[in-house]
DNA sequence: CGACGCTTTGATTAGAATCAACTCGAGTGG
DNA sequence: CCACTCGAGTTGATTCTAATCAAAGCGTCG
């Protein structure tokens, strides 16, 4: 029973020795206040591919931060089509929409297999309350989802395919590189099929784009094991430039 | 100086007496909560059409909410392409961006004559500290402004442009109902170019779905006064329903 | 009255969806 | 150990939607 031991020593170890500490919603925390919202943090048995943290309709009675493994939300629309609103990785926060209204309105499901801590929401309201940096740090991280709502708008409003690849590639290094994992080199935690749907595209043009890139030279794709090659090259298609500096500005093909 | 004097009155009228009151910010407080509210709130004098609350790079000072008037939130890419990311109406809370990092990342430009209130972010951060019921519905103001961006993104996503129109006209109809305005007449407060940067389509687009919504009855438009004359129809197309009732399906005419 | 901005309409083109077939790799069970 | 199946991914051919290019109509405001 190796694991189990292991597993039960990852469960109790606080926000304090947890790696992604700076990154999660204790970031700039003093020590007294930290060790409050510790007392709240369940940290939960993992879970398996596919498993869901809640459902469409759910109360919100937590909220969630992935520390290790990577999630999806996803709200089906009443003609049954599924949008990936996002995907989060370790240390970002899952499970604020419906705070609005007090239910979920998205499903949040494992891309493999994870272990998650979960914060009691009412509890962590009480606590914020008491806490103007939690409050602060806590209003601070919606703000970020936010932000990454409209940049995930941005990136599906008048850009096309090609485009919308290269910058979700780019973003995903970045924030791969952000909880300190190889932004260059990783595997893709998600299906091509949930990439279509996040980017808003058939998941064909998904494979296709990924093929082309791979024509250029910028990337490498093997299934989901993707490395970046010339990363350069991948943030300048990101933001819309046509053409690579092999063939700064060609007649067609 | 008739004028004057009915501004006047009008920027003397605290929350209490607004008619927005229980669309706005102070929905569900009670009399006390509601006096420390109402007294940081600045009544500015009206912003004329195209003058901005806020731009990209500014402080996150306040946040803003129009008593009447329109405003729309634009981000601009580096390549300069500018992307509508919202419409606000009387109510409806402006400047919530930035929350992440304290600096807004778009602008907020008024589509016509408006009035607003204006809350120092600090000074209301204080106050919903202090005020459990404040900072709840505070939270639920962000978690709507959140819902309303997933549902414009889910708008933008796999939709086909006759649907994106359909849904638009359909939303606003009803975000007008709300504010007590009727919801099946009126005149669009933003140019069609506004539109179709709002709904990630060419502005001719746009202009081809409106005429072609009125050629099949659902809608009368002229100009920027739209008339909804079938709101089933037009809520059947909005979910991506295919044709309408007087021709279910009809080869290409 | 004329000019300008906003809107509509038309013709053509480009880009991505769709339909369809095939490849590859991982399990599964004979 | 190998054939088989199943799911994920790739690639090709065709179709169709909406962008783009272009021009004309309309309304408003000097």
């Amino acid at each position: 029973m190796e694991t189990n031991v292991v597993d039960l020593v990852q469960l109790r170890r606080g926000c304090a020795q947890c790696s992604l500490q700076q990154l999660c919603l204790p970031a700039g925390i003093g020590q007294d206040d930290l060790k409050q919202l510790d007392e709240i943090v369940r940290r939960k048995r993992p879970v398996a591919a596919g498993e869901r943290l809640f459902r469409p309709g759910d109360t919100m009675a937590s909220v969630y931060v992935a520390r290790d493994g990577a999630f999806k939300t996803v709200s089906t629309s009443e003609d049954g089509e599924e949008q990936v609103i996002g995907f989060h990785l370790p240390g970002e926060l899952i499970g604020l929409d419906g705070l609005g209204h007090g239910r979920h309105r998205v499903e949040a499901v494992a891309l493999g297999t994870a272990n998650v801590c979960e914060l009691p929401f009412e509890q962590l309201a009480a606590i914020a309350s008491r806490l103007p940096s939690l409050q602060q740090q806590l209003l601070r991280v919606i703000g970020q989802g936010v932000e990454r709502d409209q940049d995930h708008l941005s990136m599906l409003v008048r850009r096309q395919a090609n485009e919308r690849i290269a910058l979700f590639l780019h973003g995903l290094g970045e924030r791969l590189r952000n909880i300190g994992e190889s932004g260059s080199r990783f595997r893709l935690p998600m299906s091509r099929e949930d990439i279509a749907r996040f980017l808003g595209l058939a998941l064909e043009t998904v494979s296709r784009g990924f093929s082309r890139l791979q024509d250029d030279g910028v990337i490498a794709v093997a299934g989901r094991r993707v490395e970046i090659l010339d990363a350069a090259e991948l943030a300048r298609l990101a933001h819309g430039v046509e053409a690579g500096p092999p063939a700064p500005r060609r007649a067609r093909s």
